[in-house]
DNA sequence: TAGATTGTTAATCGATTAACAATC
DNA sequence: TAGATTGTTAATCGATTAACAATC
């Protein structure tokens, strides 16, 4: 009900949902939803109508009772939790597959962080661009992140490269790191954020899943009851 | 104690951990070190003993009291329960920059996964091939998949194409399928594995801690005590 | 007003940590 | 045997769900 303080700090199980509550919004918004109820986005998102209304409530009452949520007013409200309108900076450091496959994907700029470059030592990759991101040359990272406001550093390189790089971002001066080496990072200051992807992982994970889970039927045709 | 039966069902949050346990042991044993206990292993994960024991006596009692473990006897166990050695096979579906970073990359080799192909709509990608990898035309997938005995399908294609893919994945009688495509893929019958990889999801996380973390003292130069 | 649905408290469930007896 | 460390039970903590009074 009060709008303006922070009811409850939100736990990190709350904090990690809140991307997926974004991207229902969004498509609701889409399909020109006006108004929800927590019964009926629970049913979408396949979670129970309590959970939403917790965890909507850590962050104030943005809905209205005997009418729901406005979707337009809840999504807006997410995206500036998120900081989705910060308009935040990021260099991806390591200019391989990977860190072209990001530079090229709409994925960064559709979550509303702009990339400005990449970095590599590979002299071969340096001066190339792509997806208009010009590669730079490493040794410089710190000077540009401090001229240019970056926010985030995105390691995409060599794990062994990665302590290094993640040294070289702080002194930097940005404040979070996405790390996709598969390498715990050396610890931090406080003041940098940092989120894991940690792809081995979930590649393990699921075929720990495909190892233990349940056997089809038959061996010739799909389990499924879908028609194919 | 007892090696041969299971004690209790693993819960989710004991399987997530258990990619990490292999990261760590897989390092231990590069450096030689024969034997660890829960509470050293703990202060190197950054956990609990407690947590140590706890999890890995859902899959036996692995430990020898007075002892500890044997790193390279839990090492095997941990490989055993995650299938690291069951020679699994996987096609890439989307021969995008995602999934060519992927082909390109040691992660799915050193995970045991075995990649046979690629598969596309673009006629100018089909029959190119990446790393060894061929390009297929994704009308053949279900047949493939077949025939190869393909056990997961990983999904870095276009949003709006995943739930036919998952379809043409579930007709090849694929056991799991790891999702890159940010949406939520349509219900798959209980025999097929999934795992969802939602790097945008994992950017706005980011993006939120970033937004919400503790400040810098100084905007000159950086929080940390590392000399930079 | 009556109906609907939130915000919020209380109850339940699951996961983590602590403690210690068993035992190598 | 004495020391160390596991396996396992019990206690704590956090997260989810249920219930309902507040209120639009």
């Amino acid at each position: 009900m009060n709008n303006f303080e922070i009811q409850k700090k939100p736990s990190p199980a709350v904090i990690k949902r809140l991307p997926r509550y974004y991207r229902y919004l969004r498509e609701l918004l889409a399909n020109e939803k006006t108004r929800i109820s927590s019964a009926e986005l629970a049913r979408i998102m396949n979670v129970t109508a309590s959970q939403i209304r917790q965890d909507l409530n850590c962050f104030g009452g943005f809905g209205q009772q005997g009418y729901g949520y406005n979707v337009e007013h809840l999504y807006s409200e997410i995206c500036n939790i998120l900081g989705v309108n910060e308009g935040y900076r990021a260099v991806i450091v390591g200019a391989g597959n990977l860190g072209r496959a990001l530079a090229r994907s709409p994925m960064l700029k559709r979550r509303g962080v702009r990339l400005a470059a990449m970095f590599d030592t590979d002299r071969a990759l340096i001066g190339r661009d792509y997806n208009g991101i010009p590669v730079l040359d490493v040794a410089t990272l710190p000077d540009y992140c401090q001229k240019n406001g970056i926010d985030i550093g995105i390691l995409t390189l060599p794990r062994e490269q990665a302590p290094n790089a993640a040294r070289m971002l702080e002194a930097g001066a940005v404040r979070g790191i996405w790390n996709f080496t598969s390498t715990e990072l050396p610890s931090l200051p406080p003041c940098i954020a940092l989120e894991n992807v940690h792809l081995g992982d979930s590649l393990m994970t699921l075929c720990y899943k495909v190892k233990n889970g349940k056997k089809r039927r038959s061996v010739r045709k799909p389990c499924a009851k879908s028609g194919v």
